[in-house]
DNA sequence: GTCTATACCGTGATAGAC
DNA sequence: GTCTATCACGGTATAGAC
């Protein structure tokens, strides 16, 4: 039920589309790989309908208005993806314990199913990779949509960070969340940019220098932040 | 010459609009609101146009297409940003001569103008934040107009920081300001998220709250990283 | 030189005919 | 389930008023 694990279930949604003809299929892997690259606005139904190679009005027929074929290529995988970290969170929860996870840990959990969303052989999932962070930085879609997919995980990726930092303020870990969030982001956006500013140094598509040290940047932050 | 400092250049293009009208201001104020809230394709001209209280041709004979608008507006303030950062910078870096800079005072000459910008009574300076952020987070827009109007000030700052962490590889360091562009980025872009995420413990426009914080998770990060 | 009114023509989302 | 029609709106060009 992963990416990482290559599970057949991937790229499918749980169940609402399973009924659904081959088409509907078609119709959100296109509209995911379109909204990711250019947005809500900048993508239209027909360009939608010709990637899928359907008919415009199959997409109305099956998903409804534009807004809510947006809604929905964003809600398929994100309970995939937060079972992922919540499996992750448990599993790093079990080893360490009597103790609480360390923040490495944590954050490593929180990171991993992404890394390898991003990695995946499913392009679906880089798509998706690229939408989230479309979203996040949305002032339009971020508030609703991230709230009503992502809070409830989060409320318990803080709770667990809550016991590896024990003492802190709330709002300190609620703004190291928030960089660590905005970091994530823009390395999803997958831009291109970092290839440009160092001149081929580094690449946007080495994800695994990318996560090597976004784990160990972020967790020194939240320590020096969290006291 | 900073949105700090009040100083009446700001708001204003350097020189190529000195000479246009009041009308040629109001349709980049307009338009720079517009786009930061909505995306480069959300937005049409004809609201600009009504914002801007003028009307839809002007925009053309003022500014070409709507691709140079965009340009134009994102490029507006970028220079007055980055000349303030790099006065930050060098007074950072003549306060603790002959030592460098330590990474501190890096960043804070790098984010401090920034917090200016978005405490500053200028609501241009905010839609511009908003804006930036949209733009480093966008496939499309990132590589290219971040490319072409900062470029130049991020291999000052990395060279800043490499005296800072002397020995480490460059990669490192370009990853960290990319971490460090994306927590900025998520700040900028002022959505609102955090709010309901923290229920009400942490506000999106607490920019203080935002920036003390965040000055040293991402010292910490660096130095993490960087060894 | 500045600015407005308007027209062009392609494309948008969606609904209704088949 | 599919195709086509509808009707509003998009960016842009132009003609000419002030």
């Amino acid at each position: 039920m992963s990416p990482a694990r290559k599970n057949p279930r991937v790229g499918r949604p749980p169940k609402e589309s399973q009924d659904k003809s081959e088409k509907g299929e078609n119709i959100l892997n296109a509209a995911e790989e379109l909204f990711a690259l250019k947005g809500y606005d900048g993508v239209t139904l027909r360009a939608v309908a010709t990637q899928a190679n359907v008919d415009v009005a199959l997409i109305n027929y099956y998903f409804g208005s534009k807004n809510q074929l947006f809604d929905t290529v964003f809600a398929r995988r994100a309970q995939i993806l937060n079972q992922d970290r919540l499996i992750a969170l448990k599993s790093a929860q079990e080893i360490s314990a009597p103790q609480p996870a360390d923040v490495e840990q944590i954050i490593t959990a929180f990171l991993q199913p992404l890394k390898m969303a991003q990695e995946s052989d499913d392009s679906g999932w880089k798509n998706y990779c690229a939408l989230l962070a479309y979203v996040n930085n949305s002032a339009v879609w971020g508030p609703q949509l991230m709230g009503k997919h992502y809070n409830d995980l989060v409320d318990i990726f803080i709770e667990a960070l809550r016991e590896a930092l024990p003492g802190t303020d709330d709002a300190n870990l609620y703004w190291c969340y928030h960089y660590m969030s905005g970091a994530m982001s823009l390395t999803f956006a997958n831009t291109g940019r970092i290839d440009k500013m160092s001149k081929g140094t580094c690449r946007s598509d080495d994800f695994k220098a990318a996560y090597d040290r976004m784990i160990p940047f972020i967790a020194a932050g939240f320590r020096q932040v969290c006291v």
